[in-house]
DNA sequence: CGATTTGTTCGGTCTACTCCGAACAAACGA
DNA sequence: TCGTTTGTTCGGAGTAGACCGAACAAATCG
C-alpha cells in the first residue's frame, strides 16, 4: 500500500485545518469537512461526507450550510440525475479571505465607525477629553477601513509586492 | 448638567467596544473594562473598576490579567504608596493590532505552515493530487506569512500609503 | 402506489465559558 | 498586634454552542 503516506499527510493537514477553524471562530467539524473537500477530486454529497468524516448527517447538513454561506465551499445542486446536493471546496484561500474581509471585517469596521461618528456628532464642540478620545478613535478606524478596502482589491501577489517595494 | 451628553456618547462607544470584543473572541466584560480605561484620564485600580463597570471583583481581576497579557491594557504597580495595582488602556489601536499580528496571527500561520511543510516532505515525489494540493497550500501560506510580517512593521499611515500608491 | 434515499429540522446531552460570591493571602494603617 | 483594604483563587450557577439521533419532508425508483 503506497497510499498510506499520502493518507497520513492528508490527515495531518486536515487536523491543522480543524485547529485553524477554531481560531477563526468556526467549529472543528467545519475544519474537517472543509479539509476533506479540499482534498477531494470529485464533489461530495452529504452521505459521502458522513462516511469520510464520521460526523452525523445533521451535523454535515448544518455545517455545510454555514460553510457555503461564508464562501468556503460551494453547493452544486444535483449533477447527473440524482437529487443529491454536491459540495466542492473553494481552494483559493485568498479568495476566501477577500470575501471575509469584504463581508465581515469591513462590515464590522463600518458599524463601529458609524457608532463613533454618531457619538461624536452629538457631542458639544468643547467637550474636552471625550471629544479628543473619540476623534482619535474615529481617525484610526477610518484608516483601518481604508486599508482593508484597498487590500481586499489586491491579489496576494500584488499585496506582497506593494509592501515589499514600498520605500519609506 | 452639561455632562450628560458626554456620558451618553461615552456609553455608546463603550457598548460598541463590548460588541467588538465578542467579535474578536473576548468577553463582553473585557470590552467594557477596556472602554472604561480608554476614557479614563487617570489610571484605575480594581476597586474603582468594580464601581465603574458593575462587575464583580473577581471578574475584574481575571479579565484585567487577560487584557494585560494581550497588550490592550498596561499594569502599573502601585503608584504613590498604596499597594493598589493601577491599569491604563493602550490607546494606540494600531500598536495593539501589530502586537496581535506578531504574537498570534504570525504564530498561527507559522505552525500551520510547518505542519504543511512536514506533510509535504514525507510525501513521495510522484504522489499525484495530494502533492499538488499541499504545494498550493504551502505557497499561499508563505505569501500570507510574508505579508503579515511586512505589514506588522509598518505604521498605519505607511501601510495606507503603500497600498494607495501602488501602481499595478 | 409503496419503499428507499436524501436533506432539513428539532429536541437533548455534553462541554466550555462567563461571571459571581466566598474564601483566602498579602500588605498596609492604627 | 489586629483590623482593613486590596488582589487572587476556587467552586458553582447560568448560558451558549457543538454534535447527535430521531422525526420529518421531498423526491426518486421499483
Amino acid at each position: 500500500m503506497s497510499e498510506e503516506p499520502r493518507a497520513v499527510a492528508r490527515e495531518r493537514v486536515i487536523e491543522s485545518m480543524e485547529q485553524s477553524a477554531e481560531v477563526y471562530g468556526l467549529s472543528r467539524s467545519a475544519g474537517r469537512i472543509y479539509g476533506v473537500l479540499y482534498f477531494s477530486e470529485e464533489p461530495r454529497s452529504i452521505p459521502e461526507l458522513v462516511d469520510e468524516t464520521g460526523y452525523a448527517k445533521s451535523t454535515i447538513s448544518n455545517v455545510t450550510r454555514t460553510l457555503a454561506r461564508i464562501g468556503l465551499i460551494r453547493r452544486r445542486s444535483s449533477e447527473g440525475g440524482g437529487r443529491r446536493v454536491q459540495y466542492t471546496a473553494e481552494r483559493e484561500i485568498w479568495f476566501i479571505l477577500q470575501d471575509v474581509f469584504q463581508q465581515y471585517v469591513q462590515r464590522e469596521l463600518q458599524t463601529t465607525l458609524r457608532t463613533i461618528q454618531r457619538a461624536e456628532a452629538q457631542l458639544p464642540d468643547d467637550s474636552g477629553a471625550e471629544t479628543e478620545r473619540i476623534e482619535e478613535l474615529r481617525e484610526t478606524y477610518e484608516d483601518l477601513q481604508e486599508i482593508v478596502a484597498l487590500a481586499s482589491d489586491f491579489t496576494v501577489g500584488e499585496l506582497r509586492d506593494a509592501l515589499e517595494s514600498y520605500d519609506r
